[in-house]
DNA sequence: CTTTATTTTTAGCCTTGACTAAAAATAAAA
DNA sequence: TTTTATTTTTAGTCAAGGCTAAAAATAAAG
């Protein structure tokens, strides 16, 4: 059983290792947890003797199986909390995310798997993020930008990327919400606009809405 | 913001408070908390300075009205958390505390406003215990065994008080549920046996299940 | 290849919340 | 009303996690 501190360290560094290849440095670490690296270095040496990460003095951390396995099951309840949030108690979603936060830390397998099989068993997060397995995996996923597919792709609306309030209303109103399929029908080169079809309505949408929608294509 | 620690203070001081007219001494503090009496001295010391409960040497401490209206508010938390739990997720009556322990100290308004909402306001939880308002008003409540009831009492189960398994299967057959109307149509003060109506069901139940079920009267 | 700048670590201290052991109040018994 | 027992408090420690300031590595620049 890990510690509150424990498994935000570990969450943090599993961010940091998936987006910069190689071992994550103290003070990248210290950056995203809003933390001094001083007490990064603590901790650090405190995790490495729990076998989560392997850390070398001065050249910095990566997590061991155990601690990413460990890790993703702290985001697989992050996750899963975010999609019961924004599903069944109608939050936005850009407003999860803290309370998410606190959720992700409460202790209780069976809670998770009663709550992923209530929720449908979700594979993305309102964000568009996947759902860790509960062995830690993440199915590797094909998410672009709505922006990036061309005419006769299609796919899946799977999160948006900035989430502002009058951007969520729009999707409201023309029905756009996860899950939903959207075929791109058009698309104009020249100023990125497009026209797809979302369920039978075909619209038109501007560079700047497709820009800010994830797709899952595979 | 109250911490972990101090909200667990509160809430078992109020619970002490409601069982015992008057001043909770620290042992008994420290007895309900599995701790030192040493310990809860610190605390309450510490408590008695954020103006939650009053504390006198020797006398023991009560909680002034912001500290029942705060622990009253953890108390709110972790019923609607255990209403969730069983409701939504089929967890069984004696298998949420412990989660609901943890649920209940998650810090949002909103969320427990929602989460009320989505359960469709309760008024009690799994175990017939009412919960309070956001303002930590509780209702006074007419909760009585079944078996003291007499004949043509009726009223509405509202939990059970001995939680096995072989007794909450046999309430599944029965279809007895929170919420559900029970009239007492007859009773044998012989053995305390009785005839009861559920629904448009009659049927006999023993003294012993009649002494496990607590029933709201008015 | 030194010198300087940056990063990382160490050492020492702080707060929270708990503990033990000893002292002080209070309550009970003789 | 003393004496004894019980309860409560105080004093001093400890572990977790954090911080500051200073020292030690590493990296960058001259």
């Amino acid at each position: 059983m890990y510690s509150l501190a424990e498994e935000n360290y570990l969450k943090a560094i599993y961010h940091l290792e998936s987006k910069s290849q190689g071992a994550v440095s103290t003070n990248a670490i210290a950056d995203a947890m809003d933390t001094k690296p001083s007490s990064v270095t603590d901790m650090v040496q405190k995790l490495a003797e729990k076998e989560v990460l392997s850390y070398i003095k001065y050249k910095g951390t990566s997590l061991t199986k155990k601690g990413k396995k460990t890790a993703a099951n702290v985001i697989r309840k992050h996750r899963l909390w975010e999609v019961f949030l924004v599903e069944k108690l109608n939050f936005h979603w850009d407003e999860v995310h803290d309370i998410a936060e606190q959720l992700e830390h409460v202790h209780s397998e069976e809670l998770i798997s009663r709550l992923d099989k209530f929720l449908g068993f979700p594979d993305f997060d309102p964000h568009g993020d996947p759902i860790p397995d509960k062995h830690g995996n993440v199915k590797p996923t094909e998410k672009k930008l709505l922006s990036e597919l061309n005419k006769n792709q299609k796919g899946v609306c799977v999160g948006v990327k900035e989430s502002n309030s009058d951007f969520l209303q729009y999707l409201d109103k023309k029905n756009i919400t996860i899950g939903t399929k959207v075929s791109v029908l058009g698309k104009e080169f020249f100023d990125g606009s497009m026209v797809i079809q979302v369920g039978r309505d075909q619209f038109f949408i501007s560079k700047k809405i497709a820009e800010n929608l994830y797709i899952q294509t595979n």
